[in-house]
DNA sequence: TTCCAGGGGTAGA
DNA sequence: TCTACCCATGGA
């Protein structure tokens, strides 16, 4: 990654030069922290008024709590109470983080260009509609997507918060170090996990005690097929969950399908009628490696108009 | 009470 | 590979 330093002054005029981070080009700064839920799950705070991200972050160990704003060519991540860079130090860290959130590494010119195609997606482009927010790491976006299945969006934002409240250090989201601290009856009774703490538990003990290896299970080099076995592998992961991480890495050969997907497609192309979930997915079939992408933006659009988003 | 929400794991066929 | 059932939680 290449690393530069931005003259850009802060808000404060008189305080030193801040730390930027290049995106590419098209790149949406407020599109992208509002393509889906992960917004609004701790440790993400938005102010619409703003347009600006706040998180608390550990970097090399210390706690910052980071401000992050975007526009121009760039992502502007700075401390929150004084509006000044991370120190010299944390920057590649935090720009590895910073580029996982935004998925800048990602290439969405081939989406785009398939979306012009079709005149219920030409929107996109001008929208800047394609990066999905991710966590900072993947055990993060593990953690979150577990917490989302069989259960309302309301209780997923709660079951997060308490996770990040009880074994997370200064408001960040926790390492599996520190989850595995407690046991599973600990995570189910103070964070309300249900059935789910189980699964977060064994994967922070997993990756602890070296059974779970992400850096494995994540590694680009696999195809799409394989990285989605691969992910389900991962305890409380099933075809839901893959799809939804592979997402995260920029692939969308796989729908994830939930209630939201079904409820979706039903009402919108089979006026509200029961269709398999073989027939639903058929209907993207066309869109080759941006079936995901292709649905959610979509289901997005549906979002944005009825003030959801 | 019963159902079900941005499902997953498992046993049995 | 497919189906049925169970799994905590909390709102409708």
């Amino acid at each position: 990654m290449v690393r530069q330093r931005s003259a850009k002054p802060s808000s404060a005029g008189s305080i030193p030069a801040v730390a930027s981070i290049p995106v590419p080009p098209a790149f949406n700064f407020e599109s992208t922290v509002l393509s889906h839920g992960w917004y609004l799950l701790a440790p993400f705070r938005w102010s619409n008024a703003e347009k600006i991200l706040y998180r608390p972050e550990i970097l090399g160990g210390e706690a910052f709590h980071l401000k992050i704003s975007g526009g121009g060519q760039a992502i502007l991540p700075v401390l929150a109470q004084t509006g000044v860079a991370v120190p010299e130090k944390h920057l590649p860290e935090l720009r590895k983080k910073i580029t996982r959130m935004f998925q800048l590494d990602v290439d969405m010119s081939e989406f785009v260009a398939v979306a012009r195609t079709s005149d219920d997606h030409v929107w996109v482009e001008r929208a800047g509609f394609g990066r999905l927010l991710c966590g900072a790491t993947l055990f993060e976006d593990v953690v979150k997507i577990i917490t989302t299945t069989n259960t309302t969006w309301n209780q997923t934002k709660r079951m997060v918060q308490r996770i990040v409240e009880k074994c997370g250090r200064d408001g960040a989201f926790p390492t599996p170090k520190e989850v595995s601290h407690f046991t599973a009856d600990d995570l189910q009774r103070d964070c309300r996990l249900g059935y789910r703490a189980r699964s977060i538990h064994a994967l922070a003990t997993g990756i602890i005690d070296g059974s779970i290896d992400l850096d494995a299970i994540s590694d680009p080099s696999q195809t799409t097929e394989e990285l989605f076995k691969s992910y389900r592998t991962l305890p409380g992961i099933g075809p839901y969950g893959a799809a939804h991480l592979l997402a995260m890495d920029g692939r969308h050969d796989f729908i994830a399908v939930d209630s939201e997907f079904r409820r979706f497609v039903r009402d919108r192309y089979h006026k509200g009628r029961r269709v398999s979930d073989k027939t639903m997915l058929r209907r993207y079939d066309k869109w080759g490696k941006w079936k995901y992408l292709a649905y959610w933006s979509e289901l997005w659009r549906e979002y944005r108009d009825s003030a959801v988003l």
